[in-house]
Formats: C-alpha cells, sequence, structure tokens
DNA sequence: GTTTTTACTAACCATTTGGTTAATCTGATC
DNA sequence: GATCAGATTAACCAAATGGTTAGTAAAAAC
C-alpha cells in the first residue's frame, strides 16, 4: 500500500498518514472481530507498518479501540436522532425515517453487529458512552405518537411499542443476513434487493396496522 | 458448588456428574463471552475442577465449544420448527408463534445473542451445521401466507417480508435489551414486562397490518 | 552545521492461554 | 489385599499476544 517515488525515496501512502491508515486499518478489524478478537498485529499488517506504530499513535489497544467506537456512534447516534426528530407529519416521519435508516445500515452494514456486540459484551462502559455523546431520548418521537392517538388517527397502541417495532424490522435483518441468505437461497445482491423493498415494505406495514379505520 | 458428606467423604456435586458440570459451566461462559471471549480456565473454576479435564472430556476448546453450540441449535430449532408447522389457520397461528417463541426466549435470554454472534463470526461453518441439524424450510408457512393472500383474507405482501417482520419484532428486543434498558429507564422487572406486553401487541400489530379491510 | 524532534523499526519481554504429561487417587474386580 | 481402569491433579510447555525499548533515519529548529 505504499510506494516510493523516483525523486525523493519518500513514502506516499494514497493521501492518508499513517495515524489516519492505522485507523482505517483498526476499523475493519475491530468491527468484524471486536475488541476481543482483534490482533493488533492483523491490523499492523492491514495497514501495512509496524506493530509498535499502533502504540506509538494509539498508546494501547483499548484506546485505539475506544477512538473506532466512538467514531461509530458518532456515525450512528446523530443520524438517529436526527430522523427522530425532523418536522413531519407522524406518517411521513415513519416513512422518512425507515427510507433513510435502512439507507444509512446499507452503507454501513458492520454497525448493527458491531456495536450490539460491545453493547452487550460491556453494557456499563458503552451505556456510558452512549449516555454522553448524546441523549438518545425518543421523547419527541414518542410524544407525536401519543399525539396522533388523542387525535384519533391512529388507533390506541404503546408509543414505545411501535417504535420498537419500527427499529427491530429496520435492523434486525442485518443482524440474521446469513441465516436469511441461506434460508431463502439469496446471493449478495439478492438480499440487498430484499432489503431495499424493505424501504417502502416497512412504512406500508407499520401504518396499514395503526391507521384508524373509518 | 460441592459440599463433603460427613460419613463417606465422597464429593456430591448436585446430582450431576463431572462432565454435566462441566458442559454447564461451559455453556454458562460460551454463551456470554463467545468462542473467542471464553477461557478455558475460567470455564474450569466455574466448573470448580481443574483445567485439565475440560481436555479430558472434550478433547479441545473447539470440540467443547461445538458441543454447547448444537446443544443451543438442538433447543432452538426444533421449536422453530414446530411453531411455524403447526396446524393452525393464519391468524391463530401468528398468535401461536409469537406466544412461544418469545416464552421461549425469555427462558433463554442469552441465545439470540449466542447464535447471532457465532453466526456473524463464521458464517460457513454455522450455516452447516444448520443445514444439517434441521432443514429450517419455510415453506408451509409461506404457503400458508400465500394461501391467505389468494383467499383474501389478507393483503398482498411478500410472504418473506412478513415472515421476517415477524421475527424482528421477536428477537430484536432481546438484543437490544441493554440499550432499551437505558433509553426508556427501564429495570430488569421493566424489561421483562415490557416483553411479555410484546407477546399479544405483536400478533395485534402485525395481523391489524395485514387483515383485508372491508 | 549542529541539535532536537518526529516517525519508524527490529528485537525483546512478560503474561496469557490452550493444551500435554506424568504422577496420584479412588473405587471396583479378582 | 493386590491389580487395574478410570478420574483427577499439579506442573509444565509452546505459541500467541499486548506492550516496551533502544536505536535509526530524516526532517525541523536553532
Amino acid at each position: 500500500m505504499t510506494v516510493k517515488t523516483g525523486k525523493t525515496g519518500k513514502n506516499i501512502n494514497l493521501d492518508k498518514t499513517t495515524e489516519q491508515r492505522i485507523l482505517q486499518s483498526a476499523k475493519n478489524i475491530f468491527h468484524r472481530k471486536g475488541l476481543g478478537g482483534a490482533r493488533m498485529q492483523e491490523i499492523a499488517d492491514d495497514a501495512g507498518i509496524n506493530k509498535a506504530m499502533l502504540h506509538y499513535y494509539f498508546r494501547s489497544k483499548e484506546k485505539m479501540f475506544n477512538a473506532v467506537f466512538e467514531d461509530a456512534l458518532n456515525k450512528f447516534l446523530p443520524k438517529v436522532k436526527e430522523l427522530l426528530n425532523v418536522e413531519l407529519p407522524l406518517f411521513r416521519k415513519i416513512e422518512y425515517f425507515v427510507e433513510n435508516y435502512i439507507s444509512h445500515l446499507l452503507e454501513n452494514t458492520y454497525l448493527p453487529f458491531f456495536i450490539i456486540y460491545e453493547i452487550n459484551q460491556n453494557p456499563d462502559k458503552i451505556s456510558k458512552l452512549l449516555l454522553n455523546k448524546a441523549d438518545l431520548s425518543p421523547g419527541i418521537f414518542i410524544k407525536q405518537i401519543s399525539n396522533a392517538i388523542e387525535k384519533k388517527i391512529i388507533d390506541r397502541i404503546d408509543p414505545r411499542q411501535l417504535m420498537i417495532n419500527m427499529i427491530s424490522m429496520c435492523i434486525f435483518p442485518f443482524l440474521w443476513k446469513p441465516i436469511i441468505m441461506k434460508v431463502f437461497g439469496m446471493s449478495e445482491k439478492g438480499f440487498k434487493d430484499f432489503i431495499e423493498l424493505r424501504k417502502k415494505e416497512i412504512p406500508r406495514f407499520i401504518i396499514n396496522s395503526i391507521k384508524k379505520k373509518k
């Protein structure tokens, strides 16, 4: 991944500093193997540098992992918050949330597994990070659902249950990806198509369920 | 966990043979930490025996893990198969499936995480095990949904999507347990109550969505 | 042009970890 | 009660692993 230029002999790193390359490799490995499963040597090899450099830039494995994890949260939480708080009427918001949330997951398929794995591994530490980073308070969305019930736009339902239903249907297929592909005999492409369809299918499914029948 | 009886001085193992005790400890540890995260010493300590005994009874860590994993699958797959193939009309079957599936998960809260973790860690190996153990072919349920569509009992919907929706809503909250508890400020009891409510809520939600409107 | 700082490497270290082995203990059998 | 097989242990081993260190090369500062 490094090339010597003829004139100066300086290493050209494909536009990236060593630190950035390390971080990128750390992501690659940590995302797939988690904190415990990742090997410092593997990260170093992936980055094409000496193992000691990892410690030179990041002090320890755990600090390096935290950098990766916080990066993932920073990519994830603001997105969720934005999608949940956007100013739209309920049905439109559900459509907007699901479509954009799934798009985001399709671009970061490793995220659901990575976050769930680490949260189950170390709930205390992670929930602290969660709490600090962004209060993920679903207040606005919950209240919006309550309002829609009062105004008889939708049937009575526990807003928390509705919210978990929606998020479950968005995230879970990514976690079950290997099983789904196996059971339904899908290729990589087939799975992606299946997920793409869910962008419209999930909102339809939800709204169909909660909309007040005349 | 072992007690010396006054008379014989023999170790009483709470009705369990050494091998059973090892397997139980192996489950405890593997379920929480996975193959890579588990330590042989920790399992031995948990079982209250010498580490060498693990190898005496199970040859290697991986063989021991396979025993645990297959045990989990044996507990899981037949249940799913039975629930999906029971002879009931569609709506009744959805209610039956969700209620019993969630009950089963509540008694084995570690299962969703354990299985998903190992499947993502090692898709090839696991999917082979899956394939051997029981063909998890959802054919009957899928066909039943198709029939209900033809007979205009429910609206048109991709049966696979419906099935994944249902399973998502059942399993996912267990994977997100720490997050749900945090975000909604729940205790352990609060979480369990929340899940209990879903036994009725999910079928209602699904049937509400798919039932043909006059 | 000398000194200082930064980036980097090879070799090494201590600990952990899965696994082995030789010896011992125990309970049944003859 | 000597023999024998299975159960159990303490001690040990080799490999892997996170981390350190002493030293080098090159750029920056003086």
